[in-house]
DNA sequence: TTCTAAGCCAATCACCGTACTCTCT
DNA sequence: AGAGAGTACGGTGATTGGCTTAGAA
């Protein structure tokens, strides 16, 4: 349960998969497909991949929550609290393209990035 | 290779945003140019982002309202954020369908390499589900001049 | 590896960004900006009015939480079926270790 | 310490998936 | 040929709030 073997358990865990059931996802594909629709340059989108964002968006949510999770026990809390993500994306260069999203200045702990 | 001596680029406040609509209404109404979008229409469903959360979290720990609805924001721009290189390369190749292979490739140039093997094998491994599936119903009807090239099965 | 910057910090510093994403992050902004009217300002208490009537009139339990609707008439005389007050619950999902 | 707010329950109904038809390559 | 958008429909799980108390402050 450690950030270092995230990455390595998923490449075991989608290898183990049989058949891949798009049915029954935990994501719902028909959102996902919306949401790439508000794009404006989209045009056609083929169903494999609204299924792949769906894998991708399990990974990333886990990732995000993962990672921020490291700063709620840090701080000694119980509770994720939206601060937590906001360290955790300042912390991360994969998650720069998220600072509109959740800018720097979220950061509660007074120390302003590292 | 090209430009960027480090590893990272400045990011300033260029970009003149275009507010064209001043929204001044508090209630949900359309407004005059374009319809208003829900959150159903731009986020994915709350509960099934907590679920998705609450496995890495140990199973005694909580997760704040606030955290959720970041977590759910963070994975719509994460959609948008990859769909919008998948689809320009889509276009570039004068293709008008987004497929499996854009997104693979703007995992990749968007710096997101860790998702581009497990991903890679997803897909192939749904590729050959649905073709297994389709041979397996073609199986039952006619299949005399399908494909001499390959028929490999594990 | 990092430099103080003497300027006036209260306006705008710089920031740095993976080099891979700055260009898509720009590009997003743009696609953001002309969506933004089209945006609510900020959450709505619940996202159906039908669904928010459904969870107002349900039966609830004595802490609140949501009962089996054919139950919620008084038990009125030794109808107890136990009340689920303490049940353990079953953690469903399974943790990747 | 004070007191905010997260988890807990399950029934409805909005929405997701499917099965069509039609268009385009 | 095959593949995706549009439409209609039926099944179903996401949505949902009051009270308790964990836990943020």
């Amino acid at each position: 349960p450690t950030i270092d073997n995230f990455w390595p358990n998923i490449l075991t865990e989608v290898n183990s998969i049989g058949q891949v059931d798009a049915k029954h996802q935990v994501l719902p594909l028909a959102r996902i497909k919306k949401i790439m629709k508000l794009d404006e340059n989209a045009k056609m989108i083929a169903g494999e991949a609204p299924l792949l964002f769906a894998k991708a968006c399990e990974y990333f949510i886990q990732e995000l929550t993962m990672r921020a999770w490291v700063h709620t026990e840090e701080s000694r809390r119980r509770t994720l609290q939206r601060s937590d993500i906001a360290q955790a994306i300042a912390n991360y260069d994969q998650f720069d393209f998220l600072i509109d999203i959740v800018p720097r200045e979220e950061i509660k702990p007074s120390t302003t990035q590292k | 290779m090209s430009n960027s001596e480090d590893s990272q680029q400045y990011l300033n406040d260029m970009m003149v945003k275009e507010e064209d609509e001043a929204s001044g209404d508090e209630s949900d109404r359309h407004d005059g140019h374009g319809i208003m979008l829900r959150e159903q229409d731009r986020f994915l469903p709350i509960c099934n982002i907590i679920k998705i959360m609450k496995v890495p979290v140990p199973q005694n720990g909580k997760i704040a309202k606030d955290a959720r609805e970041c977590i759910q924001e963070c994975v719509s721009e994460f959609i948008s954020f990859i769909s919008s290189e998948a689809i320009e390369r889509s276009v570039a190749e004068n293709r008008k369908t987004v497929n499996g292979d854009d997104l693979l490739v703007a995992f990749s140039n968007l710096g997101f390499d860790n998702y581009v093997e497990p991903l890679s094998i997803y897909l192939q491994k749904y590729r050959e589900s649905n073709k297994s599936d389709r041979n397996l119903f073609l199986d039952s009807s006619y299949m005399q001049s399908e494909d001499a090239s390959e028929s490999g099965k594990q | 590896e990092e430099d103080e910057n003497s300027k006036g910090e209260a306006d705008e510093e710089p920031l740095y960004v993976n080099a891979k994403q700055y260009k898509r992050i720009l590009i997003r902004r743009q696609a953001r900006a002309k969506l933004e009217s089209r945006i609510p300002k900020e959450r709505c208490k619940y996202l159906h009015e039908s669904r928010h009537r459904h969870a107002m009139n349900r039966a609830r339990g004595e802490g609140g939480r949501f009962h089996s609707a054919q139950e919620k008439g008084d038990s009125s005389s030794g109808m107890d079926h136990g009340l689920p007050l303490a049940a353990s619950g079953g953690a469903t999902l399974s943790r990747g270790t």
